[in-house]
DNA sequence: TATGAATGAGCCTTCATTCAT
DNA sequence: TATGAATGAAGGCTCATTCAT
């Protein structure tokens, strides 16, 4: 009985040298070795190299995509929700850094079609988000006066700066950056009894 | 006579096609193409493929650090001096967007010692970005229950992430978007009346 | 109970595909799907794929080495025997014409030892054809100013070629070809004192 | 000062290899073996595999268009023409049998657009010998009872078999045999004062 | 300075065939 | 008989870089 299937191996290979090397800097050769698969293995798997650099998007945004919509439909207060979401998609990065690397980076070397699947998925994912967000204004809870795309433009690249700066060997944990930076979200968008700008 | 220099109008042509399809997926035929030159004439001012990208990393972060260094050396209110630089950077990236996802996206491309060097320099330009938060910090203006660090990854994450969404030919205009996400980053940071978290 | 064979099944798809694509462009795969089975379930009546190509090869041969046996077996006048062993290889010819694409074409990829099986199988055909011929000569009713292997070669060279041009849907029949490409080689090496036929 | 170009020792090495093994089992390194040129030398001249066999058609396609075309050009009496044509046809395929051989054979293995150009240069060809056949025929002088397209494939087969039989080093020459399938085919159209078929 | 033909290493991919089940 | 995952050897092609001119 073999723990991991060829496939596995491959993808977790495969997002371990993207991650460090880049996409275009590893070699098929490389990851098959890595894996410990032959590269005809592979390409019973995988059709292409893209292919495979595609798996590891579709796995993601799979991730991503449940995870949000989990929380949601859990309910509760939307401010609460909210930050549970923030917290949770920074948390979800720190836990999958080799995958985010290569996620903000590489989608430029998917093939056209794939790098407007993944950009239709995520619209989607960053609609859900907004939604949150129209709900929090709707309430008086958030500011109005900045455009939704901007402020959603705002967390997310905290999220994706990540793999840019964060270390788990660094001194600040997986949980207090999550708490820290969805802070300073929340604390930026929120309407204070007192005024915002 | 000619209007632009050989190496120029390489590095533009260069810029252009990065950002366009990346460093990996881009072809040195392709750049002398695109610059109207042959390849002989590109290989008198670039050594390599690499020493043309890294010129483009050259020339962004002198100016980045120029720009920071020339508004810092204006003097005044820490608080102002600190909206001044971050609108400027945001700004300056927006009027370098093709360069800012060279920059951010392919640093993984240059040569190991290029990519030290790279670093080595970005963490100058961050640290006077630094000694400017620890003049707000130390002033009493700016919260300091979250390290530095966070602080400003939290910052060079937007801008990080404009050449991801931001489009000039979208409704936002450069000033406004300037603004609004350094008014969200700086009601993040700011120490109001109150208590921050 | 399965109507056909797996065998037959791969080899009618086999001579399709190698007729369309060519035999270097099919894969064993493309077979094995077009014919509905698997890998192994082929592998275990063809040892390789220039197995399968030669019992198409081997088919052919068969058949039209019994039809010609036959037809001489039956007697009758040389020159009636003639014709009619032409119009019989044409009419043949067309029933079987993705077979005589993939005969006529792919001979240099079979296995050299079997290149020389069916070549020294094919001379024997041809040596039967050209015996008719003789006779025919030798009573006076064939020009003998032409070599022998001139004359074996104008005739099939039409065989040849049929698949080159000819088609079902085309305005002749395959009858009217047959009688018209016969008519034509007889009539130039008919030795005519006064009339033809 | 190189006695043949790079591209011209690259087209005449690929001409024998392909007429020797066909094609398909011809790789492009045995080829620049061959030719005595390194494989990068090859891909600058030509752009692929195919582009190599498309220049081998386009060169025999111009031929055979040129001569036919200059024949024609000289005028004469129009059975002196056609059987100048045919002549000239048969021996300049004995000059280039293993251009023929390819010619014939690997049609298939261009790509589609390709294979569509050779055929409609192909055709452009048979319409022009279509055309002298014609006047013969208005002349009276070749049979109407067998339709055109047969009477072209009857011709041409002829050539197209030459490469499948006929050998320099055989006991007929090349004027011979020209000769002689001329004269066979000849016969076969023409109209004698008795009556055809 | 400038040209562009030529180099040569390496890359992704295909595919006939094998073999444990 | 039959499966289909796995093998392993090529194969076609790209491309940064060099160099004689």
């Amino acid at each position: 009985m073999k723990d991991v299937s060829v496939a596995d191996e491959v993808t977790r290979a495969a997002v371990e040298l993207f991650a460090a090397q880049g996409y275009a800097n590893t070699s098929v050769q490389q990851i098959v070795e890595a894996a410990g698969v032959t590269k005809g293995a592979m390409y019973h798997y995988f059709e292409s190299k893209d292919d495979l650099l595609f798996a590891i998007y579709d796995r993601m945004l799979t991730l991503q995509q449940s995870r949000l919509d989990e929380i949601i439909a859990r309910g509760g207060e939307v401010d609460d929700v909210l930050r549970a979401v923030c917290v949770d998609v920074i948390e979800t990065s720190i836990d999958f850094l080799p995958e985010g690397t290569v996620f903000f980076r590489s989608l430029h070397m998917l093939s056209a079609p794939r790098q407007q699947e993944v950009t239709r998925r995520r619209r989607v994912y960053h609609d859900r988000f907004a939604a949150l967000l129209q709900q929090g204004q709707d309430a008086g809870l958030y500011r109005t006066d900045i455009p939704q795309p901007v402020l959603i433009a705002h967390f997310f690249s905290d999220v994706h700066y990540l793999s840019h700066w964060y270390s788990p060997e660094g001194p600040e944990t997986k949980s207090e950056v999550a708490e820290q930076l969805t802070d300073l979200f929340l604390t930026g968008i929120r309407l204070t009894n007192g005024s915002a700008t």
